[in-house]
RNA sequence: GGUCGGGUAGCUCAGUUGGUAGAGCAGCGGACUGAAAAUCCGCGUGUCGACGGUUCAAGUCCGCCUCCGACCA
């Protein structure tokens, strides 16, 4: 199993199945918004003429309905098992480092309801009528350890502790060992790192080119099926913002503008989330150029490969 | 050429009767177990256009120069 991880735009995708090409292997996404139908240009997804081998993770379910890192992590490692069984090697490539955390390491999620269950739904209705402070006062009458963890105005995670005291769990609790959870799939690391300033000339290019070849039907289509009502899906980086431009609250110009921003502090957020994890070994990606990030790779894996044997 | 307005953070601008400067956005750093492309937390990064003057003290007042804009010639 190999792990291709880095921000987005810096090359995840390309490296993923170069090497999977070159090894024999099926290409796993890790990616929380290309697991949706339909959503195609603005999450990156390669078009099928683009696919050169067998790719899994993504168009798992329709817009107007909620995936989770839980059942995420259901399908990966069934993919995993899957793959092995056809004597083949998977190659996951991250995005969502959450889903990635979830498909390798140990992450074991309480059962309860689904996404869209109606404790959340009470709570978030509770913090809206009464404010985000009064919610968390409530969660620190019965669950103080919780709340002390989670700042008043992070709503979700205060709505996301109670409903784990409804599993009978508590966020305490899963906290307290979050930083001793063993990696279960056994994998090689791979980060690809983008000097920030080249990446974001990167994601400014790659924006524009979206627009060019279509965001705007995509997003006008996704409307026509009850895009509008979904929960997780609209809030997708290019898509959100296009829905506005299509209502006429902002200018494409604006839009285009927005989505840059959000996408370099996107890359931000996942630059910050990898930084920490020892297990990755990473290559440096500011050319973009694939063969060269390839020959790096290829080097690396036959070194490490060597030092196992 | 003349008159007026302006030149302060990467950008847009605020700055009281003179006391070495602060907002928004951008940016940077961080957290993260069932929405994670989500959610949340923290951080001002400065030759106040240049030079001279008045003053204990100048972003602020005066002079001169310069650049940008508008108007008048």
């Amino acid at each position: 199993m190999i792990a291709v991880l880095g921000p987005t735009a810096s090359g995840k995708s390309a490296l993923a199945q170069e090497l999977a090409l070159a090894f024999g292997g099926e290409v796993v996404s890790a990616d929380s918004m290309q697991v949706y139908k339909g959503m195609d240009i603005g999450t990156g997804k390669l078009k099928p003429s683009e696919m050169r081998v067998v790719h899994h993770g993504i168009d798992l379910c329709d817009p107007d309905t909620s995936y989770s890192a839980a059942l995420y992590q259901t399908y990966a490692r069934t993919c995993f098992q899957e793959i092995d069984a056809r004597q083949k090697r998977s190659v996951l490539c991250g995005g969502t480092n959450l889903y990635v955390r979830a498909a390798l390491d140990d992450y074991d999620f309480p059962r309860g309801e689904q996404v869209d269950n109606a404790i959340r739904a009470h709570y978030m209705r509770l913090a809206e009528e009464k404010g985000a402070d009064a919610l968390w006062d409530l969660l620190a009458q019965k669950d103080p350890q919780s709340a002390a963890l989670i700042h008043p105005n992070n709503v979700r995670r205060v709505v996301r502790a109670f409903e784990m005291l409804e599993e009978n769990t508590s966020y305490a609790h899963v906290h307290a060992h979050l930083h001793e959870i063993a990696q279960v799939v056994p994998a090689v690391f791979l980060g690809l790192a983008v000097e920030p300033a080249c990446l974001n000339a990167r994601i400014d290019k790659r924006i524009e080119a979206m627009i060019e070849e279509g965001l705007l039907d995509e997003v006008a289509l996704l409307l026509k099926q009850g895009f509008r009502e979904a929960i997780t899906a609209p809030q997708a980086i290019g898509y959100k913002e296009i829905v506005r431009f299509i209502d006429g609250e902002i200018t494409l110009d604006e839009a285009c503008e927005e989505m840059k921003v959000a996408t370099h502090r996107y890359a931000k957020r996942q630059r910050s989330w990898l930084r920490s994890d020892a297990r990755i070994t990473w290559l440096n990606a500011d050319s973009g150029d694939i063969e060269t990030l390839f020959s790096q790779a290829g080097a690396l894996l036959a070194t490490m490969e060597s030092e196992m044997s």
